[in-house]
DNA sequence: CAGATACCCAAGTATTTTAGTCGGAATTGA
DNA sequence: TCAATTCCGACTAAAATACTTGGGTATCTG
């Protein structure tokens, strides 16, 4: 049930774009802070853009930015671009994946896991997301590295 | 995000025995009814023996049981004997497995999500799924396989 | 315009996890 | 005793995940 490092990694990029603000931020820096491979961050920035999640300029002083504001981008979002569905049974999607899913009771189960993590993940932004932060920070402040 | 076979055919197992009800039930025919390998759903049934989920009875007429009734055991049950912790991150379950898990707001997401997933799979017992199974059964009537 | 800085993109590989198999031992009811 | 059945550990196959590589293309700066 595991959200692969694909999501997670997306999350943390998307989470730094958000953070550090305005101007494009080049792949190498956020790779650098977040600590993730680069060449391997680039593939799922790449996703993100064609999800119209984040934007790339390219040259010299390039990099990449948030599309849109961080009120306007989801954890879901983010998570539906990279992972696709988060569902935790095929079945809750498309009803030919199992024979008797019309009728399946543990397909409700399925569905009403399904539908409390969209439900989390759909409703928190990264407004949200940055404002957490902060309160955290707040608390037992981190030394910038 | 999908929750692997392992938890997916515990569950299956775990309601044919529910609904079979009492007699030791073989592995041969739980796991023709419910489509699994049998020398696969074997390895579960010794997993959720162990949990102390199902019973087993050795030797001819012998065969799975559940150790208690359906009310009192959910579906969180199975799958934490199967498959381990639902949570979506390792950073949900121990603080270690990121430096800066401790103040980090991704982690709230990650533990919301968690918390919800549990809440449900939790409270959702065999009963229940037993019972709404009963419903769908009256709206559309299965045949019998 | 040259050169450096970045993004763009597709294909390949390595690693890990999942899913399933096999063979034989032990137990028990008839 | 014998057939049915669980018990158990090790093995293998397949699929998904997590990267890496290598070359291309746009754009800024001097």
């Amino acid at each position: 049930m595991k959200i692969s490092t694909k999501g997670r990694y997306g999350i943390r990029a998307v989470f730094d774009l958000a953070q550090q603000g305005e101007g494009p931020i080049p792949l190498s820096s956020i790779a650098r802070r977040q600590r993730v491979p680069e060449a391997y961050l680039e593939q799922l920035l790449q996703t993100l853009k064609r999800a119209g999640i984040v934007d790339a300029v390219r040259g010299a002083q390039g990099g990449y930015r948030l599309a849109k504001p961080p009120r306007d981008v989801s954890v879901g979002d983010v998570l539906h671009a990279l992972e696709g569905s988060v569902a935790p049974s095929e079945c809750v999607l498309s009803t030919d994946s199992c024979e008797r899913s019309g009728g399946c009771a543990m397909r409700l189960v399925y569905r009403k896991i399904n539908e409390s993590i969209e439900n989390i993940i759909g409703s928190t932004t990264f407004q949200d997301v940055l404002d957490d932060q902060r309160r955290l920070d707040e608390r037992a402040p981190q030394e910038v590295i």
